[in-house]
DNA sequence: TATGCACCCTGTAGCGGCTGCAGGGTCAAG
DNA sequence: CTTGACCCTGCAGCCGCTACAGGGTGCATA
């Protein structure tokens, strides 16, 4: 079997046949030839890039950041020091949100699990976020970006 | 100057305009009183909502949470337990995004700012992103959900 | 009174990165 | 010749906004 369907492609790589064809749609993937019957009939070199970009999906790039990785991975002449530059920026990006989410996370211990079941009138929580005086740090910040892999338990 | 226009309310929480109308449309927050010219008119109680929105917002807490928690406060006679939960749980889930981002970091100081400078042929990035086997760790999981607060540098 | 300007209104479309579904076609096995 | 697994296209929805377009209101100044 030389040929993969979509279904094949998607077992193969862990991504969703729906995945596979958003990223086609998108120009993420090129679109792969066809079978008499209308069927996308991928090879080896769509298998190879798709796992590239799942990989990097995993890692937290951006559909963007991919997109440039991906181009700089097929000019094997170019200049290695762009695809650097990618990288060291997401890790940056990936470093500030731990912070951010360390400082959500530094003001959260400070009051949930306070609850001695009270009513909701004296609740330490309710409270909290009512007066924002009663916070400390700055929990401010954190951009959404975030995404990567397997955000669902299993594709299955 | 006892009503609050939109614009007014927007100042006074740091929460755009925008947003304001959102959170109405989406039942977050009241509808307002309107002035014969059909502009909103929020009152003290209005802005005190929008500050605990904001707030827990900024905290990380979705759209879904916050609803419980207004309505938990609105009951001062309720049991205070649900409101703690909420709060417990979503720091399980913050500390949790936290391992994650984690592990991505390990991985990406693997690789990321090793590059000397060389033909993108034998890039380092590149060469891990082709191939998974390259990774030690499990750079997985992750869930967007995500945002919080001031994902713009400054509103206005 | 006219003009300008800041502010407000509604409605709708877009972002990223998918996910899910309706309504149909294809293909091999039994 | 039917069943069932797979595939196709197209479109709507998720979250939490953001950003218009196209118009109305309200107040100060000329």
């Amino acid at each position: 079997m030389r040929e993969l369907r979509i279904g094949d492609l998607a077992r193969a790589t862990g991504i969703s046949v729906e995945t596979v064809r958003y990223y086609e749609r998108i120009g993420l993937m090129p679109p792969p030839g066809r079978t008499q019957g209308n069927y996308r009939a991928y090879d080896r070199g769509h298998l190879e890039r798709l796992n590239f970009i799942r990989h990097a999906r995993s890692l937290g790039f951006d559909i963007a950041e991919i997109r440039s990785l991906l181009a700089l991975a097929a000019q094997p002449a170019t200049d290695c020091a762009a695809a650097d530059a990618i990288a060291s920026c997401h890790l940056t990006a990936v470093e500030a949100k731990i912070a951010s989410l360390e400082a959500l996370r530094a003001e959260l211990t400070r009051f949930a699990g306070q609850c001695r079941g009270g009513a909701a009138a004296d609740c330490r929580v309710l409270e909290v976020l009512a007066d924002h005086r009663l916070c400390t740090g700055e929990h401010r910040l954190q951009t959404p970006e975030g995404p990567a892999d397997t955000r669902r338990p299993a594709p299955r």
